[in-house]
DNA sequence: TATCAGTGTGCATATTTATGCAGCCAATGT
DNA sequence: ACATTGGCTGCATAAATATGCACACTGATA
């Protein structure tokens, strides 16, 4: 085995057909088959292919062909608009209830979760509303402090 | 911070949301956020969530949920236990609010549903959270005995 | 021919991730 | 109460992977 475009097609199709964990076993494999290189050369080797190690359903991680990975969409960074929309914040209990306009509560609430509050466990929303549930040892007040805190913007909407 | 499974729903909202590459990164993203664990437990908290490093269009490697992989997705439903993405529960008043995988959210809901748990009146769920609203008369505690004996798988992730 | 640029490689080592082991703690059984 | 079990953790270190550097080889160019 000389060309490095040959190697890399045989080391495709190895770990198209068997499972491979690790580098040192797919150097051995490819030592079987007549080719011979360092475990550098292999680390490269991967890279260029763009193989990565895929988890499976028991637990194990193997090396698997990058082709179908898709792009992770990326969350939208925040600006310094991010409560457009918010309305209105009553306590009731252990929850704190906002009113936004319609549509706006989804991105209102990932915002407000991103925010990991320590008196929030965690917020849901529907279409105009978000239910933020408070965590125990910590009151309306708290809540309404770190939204001052953290959305000053919006700290004169807080009943 | 105190629970590992509160620490795991954090874990992917990191992931999610930023580019981490290396659990040192993440480490001191999760020291940041009043987090502090070590390298160890983190490396054994990715293997728990089937987190892997993908490659990217420009040559990167970037940790990714597996549940977001597409591929994976048509079999999820016969292979796995209706409760995989169930990250943690927490107690508030006559709510528990449970945290998921994104997008595990609403089967979790329905399968928690369907099992007419005596203690639970009903749940709802967004993308990432559910609601479950206790039963006058219930306690957290007797949910979370519940939720031991329907999904024991779970039961080590009840704080 | 001589020189230069680019690619590919091994070696040694740095960086990153995984794990054996022991201790702690909470829950459970006797 | 005491012992036991199992989950979780940190520490130290092993295992796995990546990379700086030097060198060899090729092809292009003056």
């Amino acid at each position: 085995m000389e060309s490095r475009s040959q190697r890399l097609a045989l080391i495709t199709k190895i770990i198209q057909n068997e499972e491979v964990d690790s580098q040192d076993k797919l150097l051995q494999i490819l030592n079987s088959k007549n080719c011979s290189v360092t475990q550098a050369t292999l680390s490269r080797d991967l890279k260029l292919l763009k193989v990565f190690k895929r988890p499976t359903r028991d637990g194990r991680y193997l090396y698997s062909l990058s082709n179908a990975a898709p792009e992770q969409k990326p969350n939208i960074a925040k600006s310094s608009s991010s409560m457009d929309g918010f309305l209105s914040m009553e306590m009731s209990g252990n929850l704190a209830v906002i009113k936004t306009v319609p549509a706006f509560a989804q991105p209102i609430s990932q915002a407000i979760d991103d925010m990991d509050m320590p008196s929030i466990i965690s917020t849901i929303a529907g279409n105009d509303t978000i239910l933020v549930v408070i965590r125990n040892g910590f009151t309306g007040t708290n809540v309404a402090q770190d939204f001052a805190h953290y959305f000053p913007e919006i700290a004169n909407k807080i009943k």
